[in-house]
DNA sequence: GCTGGCACTCCTAGGGGTAGAGTGCTAAAT
DNA sequence: ATTTAGCACTCTACCCCTAGGAGTGCCAGC
């Protein structure tokens, strides 16, 4: 038993390279190559020990014996975390995400314009998941009727964000009653945020009885029905997936099918980005790190997007695992800090 | 040079038979087992001449010497216009069509649906464009104030169906202003189609000068702004790509790729789709015959749906050259009929 | 005109042999 | 005590060859 099990520095530097080899030309690499790649001169039998140390204590295997030796998840975890030397972005590619991420007006073209962005200059995957922020202030509500005892509910939030969707109210509603309805609740209500106007809407209704007459106390009842599970969908847009279909490591039809199974599922994927959106920084899963069988042969770098100082997205590269994290980190980090700005509501440009 | 060139009964009836023969099982039939397997009872030599012969017309061909028979385009394409026996859906299948079509509120959650329905029981992808009503009624417009002289228009048409868009006007509006535009538009122009009230909006600003008040100019400078290019997008709603991933012959990576690039850039397979509008019963395009390169390996079975019997939309299924056609087609034939019934807005029913 | 027979072609699967790559181990060198 | 050179070994990839099988085309007989 060799006095190892903890490593010395000559080790991780040779970790390092040997990793670095590997995401760059994607074959076993093995101790003849190390040794003269490598910064630090050791002979190739020097570099088989230390290679076979690594080997122990998990951080590389080789494919079969007469092959170079490849990162496993802990191998590529610990480069990630402590070996890695992230490189600044290219002039051409911040510049790029300047000009395209400059601010405008429809939130869904933004965003799915980030996702693309992402993919484009990865040539991976890119995915970014719709801002849901937890202040949603009401700014206007309409009302319409539509046939029997269904309304057409539109209301406007954070400024300029369109929903709509149908009620089934308890009795018919003729146009103008609604429109009543709708000004009752624009004037009392509007610039608060849903949350506050669900829980004044569920009070009122308790106590309402005498104190409010039958128009106001149906526009809170709508009101109610409308409000109530507007928090529903959440989604993420996803660009480039068929980048994935050239990489050898994806090649296997099973496997990609199952990956792009779990594209349109979107709930593990959901789930996958969630976790990522109170960790600070960028976040990476590797591999089967990420729980989800469908990812086993995929890494995921991901950073929270934030508007105004709230987090309120992720957005991220999913790539195979053998990607050039030294380019990626960066540029998701960049990435995720533009997107806030042109989400901000408060900086958008007139034009 | 033989007699033929023109195809007696017999030829054609062993076309169908290679033809279902290798749509069953997917590998080259050869003279053997169409002897058996054929209700003519003919001896393989003598099915070998007539295959040389269907050879030579070009309706199957060898991928090599010792191999069986494949059908060419041609050969699909004969048979599926003349030899075709088209099998009635399963009671089980119609059942399910029918529950799942039952109509409900949301255009896009039913075409969705029917997508969806498509991909799963043919377990190849299904796909349904949007519908497009040639007369779409303007039901309600309403215009909100953003920063500077950006405003928030939202109109809804065909009763039920919500539209938004920011614009850009020449001056700043207050909400007071927008209101009272809107109104005067609702009031004129509600209920009108859309061709119409474009046409009626840029002739009053042709003749506007001193008939109009200034509100009412602003009201409807701004309706054209809206309504101008509120006909743009086409799109259409993809299901169960994935199950692609599964047929042998487009087991291609590079192939397989540009198929799913084809499908998200959705040009080309629009262009293809409209072909299908106005085309009579279910529409076929057998590999190459679609003229995109991305489907060369597949087959697309599609028919029109209609709203009231005014054609708004396409359906089909896409998959390998070699599929079930006798199943699939009367499948997409019996789906576009319910899901022309679905959507129809006087049917719906108030649940 | 159909059929049986036969020679022929071509694909496929499998075996054996070789070259190359890279290892692990050992013994010598530093 | 660590590093290094040398060497035997292992595994893969490739090539060639063969045997078997499938299916054809053609011809001669029914």
């Amino acid at each position: 038993m060799k006095k190892s099990q903890v490593l010395n520095e000559r080790s991780l530097q040779l970790l390092k390279a040997l990793v670095e080899r590997y995401i760059h030309d994607g074959q076993p690499v093995g101790s003849r190559v190390l040794s003269k790649d490598s910064t630090l001169n050791l002979s190739p039998a020097t570099i088989r020990n230390v290679m076979a140390d690594l080997e122990e204590m998990g951080l590389v295997r080789s494919p079969h014996t007469s092959a170079g030796r490849v990162p496993t998840v802990s191998g590529y975890r610990l480069f990630v975390d402590s070996l890695l030397t992230v490189k600044p972005l290219e002039s051409s590619e911040l510049s790029l995400l300047r000009k395209s991420l400059a601010a405008r007006g429809d939130v869904n073209e933004v965003i799915s314009v980030a996702s693309q962005l992402l993919s484009e200059v990865t040539r991976m995957a890119g995915v970014v998941t719709l801002p849901k922020r937890e202040l949603v202030s009401l700014r206007h509500i309409e009302f319409l009727p539509l046939s029997n005892t269904r309304v057409l509910v539109i209301f406007v939030t954070n400024e300029q964000e369109v929903h709509n969707k149908i009620i089934h109210t308890s009795k018919q509603f003729s146009a103008s009653e609604l429109q009543q309805a709708a000004n009752y609740l624009n004037s009392v209500y509007s610039g608060r945020s849903l949350a506050a106007v669900r829980k004044a809407v569920i009070k009122e209704l308790q106590e309402a009885q005498e104190k409010m007459n039958k128009e106001m106390l149906d526009a809170v009842q709508m009101a109610k029905l409308a409000l109530d599970v507007s928090k529903a969908k959440e989604d993420y847009v996803l660009s480039g997936e068929t980048n994935l279909m050239g990489f050898s490591e994806l090649s296997d039809m099973e496997r990609l099918k199952q990956l792009f199974d779990a594209f349109t599922q979107k709930r593990g994927i959901i789930h996958l980005l969630d976790q990522c959106l109170n960790a600070e920084g960028v976040q990476i899963f590797i591999g089967e790190e990420s729980g989800y069988h469908a990812f086993d042969r995929c890494s995921l770098v991901t950073k929270s997007y934030s508007i105004d100082d709230e987090v309120v997205g992720v957005l991220g590269v999913i790539g195979p695992t053998r990607m050039a994290y030294e380019k990626v980190i960066p540029f998701v980090d960049v990435t995720a800090k533009l997107l806030g700005a042109a989400l901000n509501p408060r900086a958008s440009s007139p034009s």
